[in-house]
DNA sequence: ATCTAAGCGAGACGGTACGTCAAGTCTTGTT
DNA sequence: AACAAGACTTGACGTACCGTCTCGCTTAGAT
């Protein structure tokens, strides 16, 4: 008792998807409509709604696919020692990238209003930092370094706000402010009790 | 020659407020509608239309009106002494309430589709944030506890992604890191190079 | 207190009678959609469903618009003494107009399935030919010569019936059939008893 | 050289022709799709493509199976001698029977927008009245009581008639004036000049 | 006993039209 | 003037069927 009838289209997933980032890309979270998806990717209306039950969980299936974060900082994360803010500059190089700007700007609206995504977009972006930190902490820890009340969620969760707060403020947001926060954290964990060190 | 003709009315513009604070805290952001808000104040489109040029111009007057944040911690702004803990414990206090948090992630869902409501939010919400932390760091700087690199915008940036933070994440927020957060943000500034304290 | 606001746009009305006429015409009942007579009409959806609630209603309102049966016959309809076979010829001519042949039929196609267009249909088309031979039996009664057995309504219901089998046999209607059966009815009304003039 | 593959199966051909019969009955033939024939008779829509090249090529299919008009008064069709008025009752019952007045409304719909249909309809239907009639003049012709304008086909389109006005007025039709008319059609032809009996 | 050519149910697909909703504009009469 | 009421065009919504098209399974004559 095998599964029968057609099988679904891969090529009509994907058109999809690559048309929903690139409508994002251009016009925005708010321009973005099933109508021009489907014109755009040649797949009909009737497909779209058979597989994603509205436009946020299309933005849901962008997101996993990584065509929206490639797991920022991947290629170096088999590396524990690696430099903290080499990494750091990576991801703000690449979020500083104007599409993925637009890109994220977008999925990051539709976090607000469907916690589906939100939940998605910490996954991919926030949890990676969390891991990250996770293994800094423990090395630091093991040299004595870190005050108990620092957390790898603290520090994972401050990264990922300064990236809301950057996308949010569009050409306003304070870029030194970014990286000397990074700075403080990092020079903080990896220095230990240096004198230095207060968080923003 | 005086303007002649009937003058703005003052009712009009106010029920309109009301009802789109009112709408957003109810079905949020996505759900706002021109329609529900003539509906619901009792004005007509027409004249909405009139006064406002879009509905993130409405949602930004609501800012201003300080019917969203009515400058947290404004009652005791004027104590540069104030305990800065409880000063942020104030702020959450009111970011938690049910209604505020719902009508701020409008809000902020705005501000990720339009700079303008972006610059506002931030003048409302982030600013006095700011402010605050100049004149303690002014007065830290005076006992020469603090580090160069730290500025208040970058302490404000921070604080302001927390808030960001927490709203994104709905109920997944980690509370504790926020605290935690700001504990380390203070107890560097206020006790200066303590050992403790580094930002996360 | 008067009625406000804008008042219903005669010409969207007409315009759109006008085109769900002209496509019945072209295209028969079956190809007439609301989408094209909102295209070829230049009126809106949304203004259509404003005002009528189907397809059906709008070729409800054509027939009672007297844009299908411009009362058949009227012209002549004032003297009770007309000549009854002219009267029919004239009915069936007009029937037999191309665009008058395909708007019919769409409205009848219409009746069988939906009463209220079947009852329109009778009142603009059955009621007139009832009416007329009314006048012709009550002078046929004054003579003493029509059988007690045969009212208007049977006449009327005959003669539509006839109308309905040309519409529906399309080009192998037996057009000499029709005018036989007409000519039986008014011979024996108009003669009496003279032998001839079964029905049929 | 012989055919091979599978034959066709003629449970699924019937199931999609009783599907159809049931579905005019119970919904009219608006509401009539090819998607619920399929899903009720649980015969795909490939192959009832495969068959049959449109919903109205089903329902001439059900007219020639004999799901919709039994030959009405076949059984009785062997005598020529069979009284009129009792045959023509008997088609009149079989017309108001529910299931089969709903049927019918469907078929006749269908005649108006395609001629294929109405053609079908009138050799089922139309044809055997013809036929009936036929015989019956020729025994009154024998006895020289028809008047030559009369023909068989001219009568059994003034019946065919009838069944149609009693579909399309739906619940208004004057039952009495259909008898009313049958009656004068049959007492002229059977009892020849008498000086009552003109049709209508 | 295999091959091979249909027939078949399941169901995905690109379309067209549906009927609804909201956006933003315009008109009418009242305040 | 400013306003409410509300008609209007535009465009997107999500759904229902259309007719076509793979799939993998079943059936039966030809080899």
């Amino acid at each position: 008792m095998e599964r029968r009838g057609r099988v679904r289209s891969e090529e009509a997933r994907t058109a999809v998807l690559t048309a929903t980032r690139d409508l994002t890309i251009g016009g925005g979270y708010a321009h973005l409509t099933i109508e021009k998806i489907a014109a755009q990717s040649g797949v009909s209306k009737a497909t779209i709604y058979r597989w994603w039950s509205s436009k946020n969980a299309i933005l849901a299936e962008c997101v996993l696919e990584g065509m929206v974060l490639p797991d920022p900082g991947a290629a170096a994360s088999d590396a524990i020692g690696i430099d903290a803010a080499d990494w750091f500059r990576a991801v703000l190089a690449y979020i500083d990238e104007p599409d993925t700007t637009a890109l994220l700007r977008g999925i990051v609206a539709a976090s607000y209003e469907d916690p589906t995504i939100a939940r998605l977009l910490y996954e991919r972006l926030g949890a990676p930092i969390e891991a990250r930190f996770t293994q800094w902490l423990q090395s630091a820890n093991a040299r004595g370094t870190v005050p108990a009340a620092v957390t790898a969620g603290a520090a994972a969760q401050v990264l990922f706000g300064s990236i809301l707060v950057r996308l949010a403020l569009w050409d306003d947001a304070d870029e030194d402010a970014t990286a000397a926060v990074f700075d403080a954290i990092t020079t903080s964990l990896e220095l230990g009790g240096a004198p230095a060190a207060p968080a923003p």
